[in-house]
RNA sequence: GCGCCCGUAGCUCAGCUGGAUAGAGCAUCCGCCUUCUAAGCGGAUGGUCGCAGGUUCGAGUCCUGCCGGGUGCGCCA
């Protein structure tokens, strides 16, 4: 349910009948401040404007057009020319009911399902998985599991770094390795690997140009070339996995379509680009020019697609990914959860792939640009001597700290209790404080912040759910098996119930932006709707009448499966304690 | 030089298609636990929304110019 939508359609049939014409929207939002009712309709003030008629006259007249149903209980011109909306209290509980009996929250899949294929992630298989690469796994994850639930048909595509000149050398030095068995332990630390490898390339007697050969054999397709880095990449994604499940994100093995899926495919398109004139030979390199993104000089923006030895660039994979994307998988929305800084580089190859026609223009590819993790310093996140933070030591440290914290907050907890909570909480944590900021800004890694307990983080939310659910345990009851009507009598109940009501418009809107801070704002909301609900409205204590303890655990009930629901979007567990 | 992003309370951040008196959290101060987890709740203090113009009934939001920070720009990815 879209409680916006719904008013919106309302508000806009009642200005049609108003008179009003229909370019002029209803403007309807969440209302500002307690007192101005639930929602308001802006749109009169426009309108009037447009018509050259008073604004408060015309408000009068959008209200009396209204079809109020039984979800406005009331409508009323305020200002100049506001329209407060009050939603009515029984409208309000019976959606809860419906809500209360549906596992999915009364909110119902779209009716016309996507294919949207989600990039994200794409670790570089050389290298240990490291800080720059938790904001695309997070943010896309969640985006995925979204869209997922909203009905679209997702498909995953972790476009790995499993391709280039770097291989040559690490190849090499594993040729060498697997010579002496010792194969399997030297890959166990991929950064290891990697600094021995460049360490002999960089002052090795011949083993520079053993690596080039093998770069030159790995390209040419050499079987015994090819199986070496195969065996490579397996190790390599397999680390991967270990960081996926630490992280609780969902791409899966079958999810990796790397670079080098696309090798075949770039001399064909290369040369196609060419016949058709779309791309031409310029100082030796291939090179598209795009006169779409031309600069106020008039001069096209260039895009290299081929090297003048012949060589291929990410450019020439980027093209052929969306060829394969919009085409083989028929896409019908593409998103690159990609650093802001490529962006540049994805506006050229969104203008050359559908300039070459790969994309049909009822497609979307859309840039789901992300800042860069900072220190405390406002500097680029690093460790204290200034090198690279790898994910697993990362998320190592947050469990660690995680843990301690709750150990100290509740002795009483069993060793192993505590652990597991540690793990769930410390890795929230760090995947909320991503989250939970505008993804396009830059943002500050602070460990006391994400993990303060306090404001807006996933502990808070977290703590929110095991309030609800000691209330259960407490009250021997089992959720499910709650009757009897919803009542909405103190101003906290209220409250809590329209924020309750709001949660399947905050998902389109989520779906539709691809900003998962408003999702986690969201539930910080509702969360506070509740501690605030908690503290005024008691549920199982002495004297409150059965009928109001039976709605009061439904109200609480649906709190908890929509935080849950709402974490679970994001990629985050709830606990039953803390 | 050109392009893109950012500049909101001491700090970290919200502010959706322009709308009513710009909101949270932290920090500081004041209250609230023999009663459902106080990892909580209520209240107070704190702002010329980088600066200057413009557009209009109305601008943190749109336009122009400046200042300050970041980032990118033909053969790395």
């Amino acid at each position: 349910m879209n409680i916006r939508q719904l008013l919106s359609d309302k508000v806009q049939a009642a200005m049609l009948a108003a008179g009003i014409p229909a370019e002029c929207g209803p403007v309807v939002a969440q209302a500002k401040k307690a007192g101005f009712g639930d929602y308001q309709a802006n749109g009169a003030m426009a309108a009037a404007k447009r018509m050259g008629t008073n604004p408060r006259e015309l408000a009068s007249q959008i209200v009396e057009q209204l079809d109020r149903g039984d979800m406005i209980a009331r409508a009323e011109v305020a200002g100049p020319g506001f329209i407060n909306l009050h939603l009515s209290e029984k409208w309000l509980a019976d959606n809860l009911a419906t809500a209360g009996s549906d596992p999915r929250l009364n909110i119902a899949p779209v009716e016309k399902p996507q294919n949207v294929v989600i990039d994200y992630s794409h670790p570089n298989l050389a290298k240990e998985m490291h800080v720059g690469h938790l904001r695309s796994t997070i943010i896309g994850d969640a985006l995925a599991r979204l869209l997922e639930f909203q009905g679209h048909r997702v498909i995953r595509q972790n476009h790995m770094g499993d391709w280039g000149t770097q291989f040559g050398m690490l190849l090499a030095h594993l040729a060498d390795k697997l010579e002496n068995n010792d194969a399997e332990v030297a890959l166990a630390d991929l950064e290891t690997f990697y600094r021995e490898a460049k360490v002999r390339f960089d002052e090795e007697e011949g083993f520079d140009d053993r690596a080039r050969e093998y770069v030159v054999r790995l390209q040419g397709g050499d079987a015994d070339c090819l199986k070496l880095w195969q065996q490579f990449i397996d190790i390599s994604i397999s680390h991967s996995e270990e960081i996926y499940d630490k992280l609780n994100v969902t791409l899966k093995r079958s999810d990796v379509y790397g670079e080098s899926q696309y090798n075949e495919d770039l001399p064909v398109l290369v040369q196609e680009l060419l016949d058709r004139g779309i791309a031409v030979k310029d100082q030796g390199a291939v090179v598209v020019f795009l006169q779409e993104m031309a600069d106020k000089e008039g001069n096209p923006s260039p895009m290299i697609i081929q090297k003048k030895g012949g060589g291929y660039l990410y450019s020439t994979t980027d093209l052929a990914a969306i060829r394969y994307r919009a085409g083989k998988l028929a896409a019908d929305r593409i998103l690159y959860v990609v650093d802001a800084r490529q962006s540049l580089h994805l506006q050229q190859a969104f203008t050359a792939a559908r300039k070459a026609g790969f994309v049909d223009d009822s497609v979307t590819l859309e840039h789901c640009a992300f800042g860069t993790m900072m220190g405390d310093d406002g500097k680029p996140f690093k460790t204290r001597t200034g090198g690279t933070v790898k994910l697993a030591a990362l998320l190592d440290e947050a469990v660690e700290r995680a843990q301690k914290l709750v150990a100290d907050k509740n002795p009483e907890l069993a060793p192993q209790e505590c652990a597991e909570i540690g793990r769930a909480v410390g890795i929230g944590a760090v995947k909320y404080a991503d989250l939970s900021k505008t993804r396009t800004n830059d943002y500050v890694f602070n460990w006391d912040a994400m993990l303060s307990f306090e404001g807006n983080t996933a502990p808070y939310l977290q703590y929110a759910y095991t309030r609800v659910r000691s209330i259960f345990r407490r009250a021997g009851v089992e959720p499910g098996s709650l009757t009897g009507d919803i009542l909405l009598e103190t101003p906290e109940e209220r409250a809590l119930a329209v924020k309750l009501n709001q949660f399947g418009e905050i998902l389109d809107q989520v779906a539709r932006d691809t900003f998962p801070h408003v999702l986690c704002g969201y539930l910080y909301d509702l969360a506070s709707a509740y501690m605030a609900f908690y503290e005024a409205c008691p549920v199982l204590k002495d004297g409150v009448p059965e009928a109001q303890r039976n709605s009061r655990l439904q109200l609480c009930h649906l709190v908890a499966r929509t935080i849950a629901r709402g974490l679970d979007l994001l990629g985050i567990e709830v606990l039953e304690k803390m």
